[in-house]
DNA sequence: TTAATGCGCAACAAAAAGGTTGCGTATTAA
DNA sequence: TTAATACGCAACCTTTTTGTTGCGCATTAA
């Protein structure tokens, strides 16, 4: 009971993160620029932005912790892509919360891990 | 064009904000709570957590602010309940980039409204 | 009518987020 | 070999977020 009940406050923690590094309106953006799934570099994911390339580097860090972005170094570049698990994981979470489904919720440590 | 760019920054924005409501633990804890569709008082909301009445207040505000939960007075009491809808608005958003589908992000703001 | 409950508002403080500048180091291009 | 490109790191600043305390005011219960 107490172990389930912690466990799930880390499966809130987990998500509160991913729905965090999605709620900024930058970041969002550069999501939106890698679907499609192509790498993009730093440089690239900084064009056509009114901030600096080191602020979109911190930027792609949040995303990065979260497991949204996943980056591999090239030569000089440092390329990003799109990870979709973490997008998958709030659809399950979405999902629950849409349709109220309230026993489901208690039991959404199970469903993720079973995905 | 640069009329229909403007319009998908600020669907951007919107969501944005919305994802940033749900980042937090504290917030998506009280969603949960308001799941089943039972309205709460901020007082019942309060109980079982570690920070005050007035912390509890500032973050239902937050979540209201987007629409994601509504409020009604009655008598001294002020009941918060949870509305599902912006929940859909982010299946589609998180749908789109799940499956990397890159035109439909493109077209993401006639999908929102013919939803 | 007196207490207790449920809230709202405002001031304040600490911490986190978002962004900049400056500088150094690889890597690639001329 | 010299320049230009692509980054990383660190220091610093400003704004926002998150939380507290201390009121005061309705509303309900005794």
């Amino acid at each position: 009971m107490s172990r389930r009940s912690s466990s799930e406050a880390l499966k809130i923690q987990q998500h509160a993160d991913i729905f965090a590094a999605l709620g900024d309106p930058v970041r969002l953006t550069l999501v939106a620029k890698l679907v499609g799934g192509k790498p993009h570099s730093i440089s690239e994911l900084t064009e056509g932005t009114k901030i600096t390339r080191q602020a979109v580097t911190k930027h792609l860090r949040v995303l990065e912790d979260v497991g949204v972005v996943e980056s591999a170094k090239n030569g000089r570049e440092n390329l990003y892509e799109l990870n979709t698990k973490p997008f998958e994981s709030l659809q399950i979470y979405l999902d629950v919360i849409a349709k109220q489904w309230d026993q489901s919720l208690q039991n959404l440590k199970a469903f993720v891990e079973t995905e």
